[in-house]
DNA sequence: TGTACATCAGTGAACGCGCGTTCACTGATGTAC
DNA sequence: TGTACATCAGTGAACGCGCGTTCACTGATGTAC
């Protein structure tokens, strides 16, 4: 039966936010529209009433992860600690992060696949990229004061590939190593 | 019909090594076992002759990949650089290897995937993983002369971050910023 | 404000398809004598 | 060395299943008067 315009904006809405985390947790192959629909409160034949394809609402869903994983970053700015910088370390690069891989950061959850994605889905990584390098620009700026480009690159690679990597292996020991390890190079490249 | 003992272990070796690379090309949930076995020249009823499911081929062609990186990065020693992480680099962090997802490192290419695998997979990528950071600490004591079991898994998360990311955005400046910091990172981090 | 009708978000069944896995069969290989 | 037979890697069809997508239908919402 219809519904009325701004329940179904909302219930577009509650689909992407489910979407962006079974597929941060699954992968963009490993959950069905039928699950993905049933965990929004529908069923799978409103899908097309909303989105063009799974490639569309994977497009939408990555934009949306993102903006929440920026959110993250913003909030930990506000946070208690004078150092911004250290407030994202205290967080990203933590066992706690490495464990939340629904709500964690997407580009560690599904960078692999949205490699093999199309465009829609790579510029929705990038526009969120390119906000985390801002946001990492500024802090780095009052830990240092100049240069903040590249090292916000740099150092963004590192927090990633550390939390990738952690992920990846069984020793609970080691992807300790790998968080700590990349915290302490972060933390040196942001001073140099 | 049956096929001598060489001839079958030459085909599991074949039908491993195909999988290898499709899977980094496509991911795990990317191609099908008929593709697979198309690909090494047989049909998908002699799978399960070979392997007892496609988690365990998932496993064992991990393990190959990982080891067929493992030594790419040795190769890379013997060549004319003086520096042999000077050689790492060069490949590494180069758009060549950001365009190449089937012949490239497995840990960008699988990553996100191999998070949500079994304990086997992530076992292969752990050894593979504990591989390269010996041949990295190796190089950066030759740069260096100490502390290099942290400096090692700071510069291979950066490199995994740095092409990770290169490959998930369109702009392909963007793409080549990544990389270019990463070098910049890495060399000053083996320096110190 | 009230009535008549068009719109369309959501339902649930159906579509064809490819998936991982199983199985009866084939016939060359490997073994026993 | 030669013969008889058991083994088993590979074939190709079949299994049930879940996938992304389509569609006829429902009935509350939104619109026109």
């Amino acid at each position: 039966m219809r519904v009325s315009r701004s329940q179904a904006a909302e219930n577009r809405e509650t689909v992407i936010n489910v979407a962006s985390r079974l597929f941060r947790e699954r992968g963009f192959d490993g959950i069905g529209l039928k699950d993905l629909m049933k965990g929004a409160g529908l069923t799978q034949g409103a899908f097309y009433k909303q989105f063009e394809s799974k490639d569309d609402l994977a497009a939408q869903a990555s934009r949306r992860a993102m903006e929440s994983a920026t959110q993250r970053w913003s909030v930990a700015t506000a946070a208690k600690h004078e150092d911004p910088l250290e407030a994202v370390i205290a967080f990203y690069l933590s066992m706690d992060h490495r464990g939340e891989k629904m709500d964690g950061c997407p580009i560690v959850a599904l960078g692999s696949d949205a490699a093999r994605q199309g465009t829609d889905v790579k510029a929705s990584f990038e526009t969120g990229i390119k906000e985390h390098l801002e946001i990492l620009g500024r802090f780095i700026a009052e830990t240092n004061g100049e240069e903040t480009e590249g090292k916000a690159m740099a150092i963004l690679s590192t927090m990633v590939g550390a939390v990738l990597l952690s992920r990846v292996v069984n020793d609970l020991d080691l992807a300790q190593a790998f968080l700590d390890a990349a915290t302490d190079q972060v933390r040196e490249a942001a001073r140099a």
